[in-house]
DNA sequence: ACAAAACCTACCCAATTGGGTAGGTTTTTG
DNA sequence: CAAAAACCTACCCAATTGGGTAGGTTTTGT
């Protein structure tokens, strides 16, 4: 039994030709070929997939928004993003999104055959560039702001919803000093309220 | 020239096999083994590798904290764990860490190069599990928890460090109907204070 | 058309927070 | 050692926030 596959692609001669390559395989049989999400969806059920090519430009709903309403109604569908984009946005909306890989256009007959057996076996096929960007994703730079230890402690404390007197319960000092610290971190932070104060120090990772 | 690597693994026997396979191919040579994090990073001018692949549980340093340290004194290196572990918290340690890819040490010697080769071209080689778990850490599950248009406005207004008064003035409604709102997203998470709010939004992906 | 939900406003009071000054001790560092 | 930095406390006052009640309009769904 061969693994059913959707192309969804507007560029009518490329989604032939990757149901060519796919055809030829006897892992996998390309079910249906659409130029639009919309058709895709409407059609989920009959065709039964489990494996998806989407394109990203699409007229009408684009493959970001196609890819949610796909996982919506099948969480388990193996939805691969092909297209041109390469820029972070739209590469981790579509991963956000619930896409299970990302591949780029220009890719070869035997790399988008090796992407779906990947993703098949559960993996996530992605080009180099893209695993770089996933994986860069991670590395937070530090952050040239520097608190001193106390005011880290209070600043965790507050971000977990403490009030001041219960800071000043935990660290067993005064509440008059958590204000002192906080000022403190206002300014280094500058910021001049909490909210912004737990925020600002989530994005440059300073707790 | 050859590409340098250097390799940080306390099992001597498989460092000792790393290094033949990577020494018998063109484009990189092994120029040091360590079994320890200490002598790699005391060598780091020395050795002036690339590359390196990274044990995780090593005596002393262990491999995600010799990574933060290798990277901070050179920026550009590429560090390539290679360990067992493949628990969700350890991979994205590492990857915080700086770690450029990640792969398991049940590799085989061409994956081993391929992963160097991917490496050096600026790439992030991972196992077919890492490269699944780092995608799945993208996607967030919705939340059951479900605010209004308005109280979602009021929430991004209130994260992003407005006061009452401020975020009253931009949604050109009164104070009051600020805290109305905010009275009831408070119930609705289950919390009780701005900040609280905020975290838990952030959390549950509501904002 | 009706009910339910969402949205809006106002008022009150208690509690918390922001911002300031003024001083003290302990720890780190040149 | 002396200076600097971090840490701590207290007090004051203005402003903001939390929590409550009581009512209104608009939108949505059946």
């Amino acid at each position: 039994m061969k693994h059913k596959v959707v192309i969804v692609e507007d560029n009518i001669p490329l989604s032939e030709a990757f149901a060519e390559v796919i055809d030829f395989t006897n892992d996998f049989e390309v079910v249906a070929i659409y130029d639009n999400c919309e058709d895709a969806i409407k059609n989920l059920r009959k065709d039964c997939a489990k494996l998806f090519l989407m394109d990203i430009e699409l007229p009408g709903i684009n493959g970001v928004e196609g890819t949610k309403q796909i996982k919506k109604v099948f969480p388990k569908a193996n939805i691969i993003m092909v297209t041109v984009y390469e820029n972070s946005e739209v590469v981790f909306d579509a991963l956000c999104a619930g896409a299970s890989g990302y591949l780029t256009k220009n890719l070869k007959p035997e790399e988008l055959v090796d992407a779906l057996k990947v993703s098949i076996s559960g993996g996530a096929p992605m080009s180099i560039k893209i695993a770089k960007m996933v994986v860069s994703s991670f590395q937070k730079k530090p952050s040239k702001i520097e608190l001193s230890k106390r005011e880290k402690e209070v600043l965790v404390l507050l971000s977990e919803g403490n009030s001041y007197d219960s800071i000043a319960e935990k660290l067993f000092i005064s509440k008059n000093t958590i204000k002192f610290h906080l000022k403190n971190i206002y300014i280094k932070l500058q910021v001049n309220s909490n909210i912004e104060a737990v925020q600002k120090a989530n994005k440059e990772n300073l707790i």
